[in-house]
DNA sequence: ATGGTAGGAAGCCTA
């Protein structure tokens, strides 16, 4: 049996609800990781997608940010926010076990403007994300980082490479602490599988970045050694921006076997 | 042309 592993940001959960309800049926992923669900944790729609046949959890946060995790299967050992920072109380991180795999549901700061505290936020943070992942990697564990990286990996996943030369998703220290992650020995699951294709993730609201196909790739599934053996498909779901009052994200997915 | 739009909060902040 394979995991199919999906992620979105979803930009509000409330306003968003129906589409990920109509998207769940249409795609059947066996887990689903949701970034920026903007609600603490006892106004997530639960039931609504537990009707849906998924299993919830949530850590969530009033007005911004704020991660969650659905499965059809159990989620076992749930872990709220990422590890090394206590004072850090914005709602970016979660993670659990689906079937032997570990899976994380990330939203990696901004860090935008780069000229104010939110850019040493973001580079902290990375910090600490890669820090996590060598403990997973020391641990020999088989996982899955998803989320909303707001990371611009390559020149080639920008539309517009030179305008975002100074931005916070494309800067030298983004990308260097990017690399030093995946050079851990981790495969990110959509270029593994597309290398020299031009896709998009995310289209801005502004300025008909839609219409005009203005679009970044910064949402990514990172695979651990032995879940990049077991990576059968990848892909991204481009439609779900062309629908009515749709996020600014779309959803990006994996699909694992089952271990050899 | 330094704008524009969306979401949530509350009369601005984040993206």
């Amino acid at each position: 049996m394979t995991l199919r592993i999906a992620t979105w940001n979803v930009n509000s959960i409330k306003v968003r609800l129906g589409h990920l309800i109509d998207w769940l049926g249409e795609t059947n992923p066996d887990v689903v990781l949701l970034q920026e669900i903007k609600v603490e944790d006892d106004r997530f729609p639960a039931l609504e997608i537990e009707d849906a046949g998924y299993n919830v959890e949530v850590h969530g946060q009033k007005t911004y940010n704020g991660v969650a995790m659905l499965s059809k299967r159990p989620m076992e050992d749930v872990v709220r926010g990422l590890p090394g920072d206590d004072a850090d109380v914005q709602a970016r991180y979660l993670e659990a076990t689906v079937s032997g795999v570990r899976i994380a549901s990330l939203y990696l700061p901004n860090g935008n403007p780069v000229d104010t505290d939110k850019f040493p936020y973001k580079l902290g943070w990375m910090e600490r994300l890669r820090d996590r992942a060598a403990d997973l990697l020391r641990g020999e564990e088989t996982f899955v980082l998803g989320g909303d990286y707001n990371i611009l990996p390559a020149d080639e996943d920008v539309y517009d490479p030179e305008a975002f030369a100074g931005d916070a998703l494309c800067r030298p220290e983004s990308r260097g602490l990017y690399r030093e992650i995946l050079y851990l020995g981790l495969t990110e699951a959509w270029r593994a599988l597309n290398p020299g294709v031009i896709a998009y993730s995310y289209w801005d609201f502004q300025r008909g970045a839609w219409q005009r196909n203005h679009g970044l790739r910064i949402d990514h599934l990172l695979l651990s050694p032995l879940a990049a053996d077991r990576l059968a498909d990848a892909g991204i779901d481009r439609d779900m921006r062309g629908r009515t009052r749709p996020s600014d994200h779309v959803p990006a997915w994996c699909e694992l076997d089952e271990p050899a």
